[in-house]
RNA sequence: GGAGCAGUGGCUGAGCGGCUGAAAGCGACGGUCUUGAAAACCGUUAUACCCUUUGGGUAUCGGGGGUUCGAAUCCCUCCUGCUCCGCCA
């Protein structure tokens, strides 16, 4: 959310953001309902003192000047009720229209109009020649009997899924590989709730707007989250924190669900667009400063890039251009792994930087020492490892000519020490 | 699922329908004292918004609604926590 006073300062700035990231706000309306809300509320707080004041000399009088005081005080009644109305009538439209309101991105953000206009900044890693024909990951995991699709799809529906004996070992490998990683870099490793109130949700920014892409369970009011972000990012909502607190850096690893509406036909091969996935989430709450946000943001970003050099996987680092960035989202860069039978880099990371936007909406507050003022703290998130999917250039690039898989050095012993997984 | 109890400031904890934005204690901060620290003593110490020059005003005692001239205090409702019983793991 925004800072209702900046949008009154400057509306033209968040009506270029909006357009910038093709989000819909009315902000004419608006900064017309706002301006009608504060004179009303004005006007009310006028009859409001008068009427404190009328009333508490009522205990001191009696007989007719009493009576005189309590007509008075029906009339400012009167009054009263009519400014009350129009609260009433235009305060919810302005509260849901300032939940609209997107946060400007950064100057540096390339200007673009979907994730066909991201930037590429660099490419790590070499993308391996093949001397055989390759096979794709699914190929290779039915063969080796370590992915289930069909029977996945069978039980749960499209985009459905099994992992088997050394898969399943190597997903969780791999998410376990990551968590120690981020141990290692001072996060405190998390095991989170995932069935979330409507509050968490609006709060993190996922709503409104994300309704369709959340499974939600009608019956108990509560949402199944996408990913750990909410429930990390939300996990001190409604506090006062102190300074010293601060940077609070989170690792959390959990399923993460995705209904995947409007995606319909999209990516519909393999394990790449699923509706359920495990993911390791790093989240980093830090002071209200942009240069701290910045720090952050370049930091959660290598933490990233550590993991991925160590799985030896070649990836490139795109910048996301206006139109790809989500409403809260100041600054976002992509992790794109090479996945050889997409012949192209995609992403299997994102890094998000808020500034204020979510920590306003949830009200997650620190007490600022120099100013001793309640500031709002800067919240930022990274993708750690999201698997399966990372396990499409796992498989993908660490496959033999026969078949087997070479399993990543730093993920044996996480697998008991083996080497290769090959058909049994 | 049934029965009961509770939710007050950073924390603990008082609170009669008006004198309570809220006692008291703790904590924190500033000062005196001290070579320094501790102790002791003195003082300060919620948040948001509106108008403004110092300053003034409004709202907030889990959320929302109501009764009343006036609500932390009475009523309704929701949320949360605790206890007992039942059921299940």
């Amino acid at each position: 959310m925004i800072d209702i006073k900046e949008i009154r300062e400057n509306p033209q700035r968040f009506k270029q953001a909006a357009k910038n990231k093709n989000i819909e706000v009315d902000i004419d309306r608006l900064t017309a309902i706002d301006a009608e809300l504060l004179s009303a509320k004005q006007q009310l707080q006028e009859i409001a003192t008068e009427k404190n004041r009328i009333g508490k000399s009522i205990p001191k009088l009696a007989g007719d000047e009493k009576q005189n005081a309590l007509a008075q005080l029906a009339k400012f009644k009167a009054d009263e009720s009519q400014f009350e109305e129009k609260v009433k009538q235009l305060q919810p439209e302005a509260d849901s229209l300032m939940m609209l309101v997107a946060q400007p991105a950064d100057d540096i953000v390339p200007i673009g109009k979907d994730d066909t206009e991201n930037v590429e900044l660099r490419r790590e890693g070499q993308v391996r020649k093949f001397d055989f024909k390759p096979k794709d990951h699914v190929q290779l995991g039915v063969d080796l009997g370590i992915i289930d699709i069909e029977r996945g799809v069978k039980l749960a529906g499209s985009r459905s899924y099994f992992l088997k004996g050394d898969g399943a070992r190597l997903h969780w490998a791999v998410l376990q590989f990551a968590m120690d990683v981020m141990i290692a870099r001072g996060y405190t490793p998390m095991s989170v709730p995932l069935l979330m109130r409507d509050e968490a949700m609006r709060g993190t920014g996922y709503y409104p707007g994300s309704e369709e892409q959340t499974y939600r369970m009608e019956k108990d009011e509560v949402n199944l989250a996408g990913t750990a972000e909410v429930p990390l990012t939300a996990f001190r909502m409604g506090e006062i924190l102190e300074e010293k607190e601060l940077p609070i850096k989170f690792a959390g690893m959990s399923t993460c669900f995705r209904r995947e509406a409007g995606a319909a036909g999209k990516d519909t091969y393999g394990l790449y667009r699923i509706h359920q996935f495990d993911k390791v989430e790093q989240v980093v709450i830090c002071k209200n400063s942009v240069e701290e946000s910045n720090k952050y943001h370049e930091e959660i970003l290598s933490n990233s890039e550590v993991v991925m050099r160590a799985l030896e996987l070649p990836y490139r680092i795109v910048a996301v251009c206006t139109g790809d960035l989500g409403r809260g989202q100041a600054k976002k860069y992509d992790i794109e792994a090479w996945m050889p039978s997409r012949n192209n880099y995609c992403e299997t990371h994102s890094a998000s930087k808020f500034y204020e936007f979510q920590a306003r909406r949830m009200n997650l507050r620190y007490k600022d020492s120099a100013t001793k003022k309640n500031l709002f703290c800067h919240t930022l998130n990274n993708t750690v490892i999201a698997s399966p999917r990372v396990l499409i250039p796992i498989l993908e690039l660490y496959q033999n000519a026969d078949g087997s898989i070479t399993v990543p050095k730093v993920l044996q012993p996480y697998m008991g020490g083996l080497e290769q997984i090959a058909k049994s």
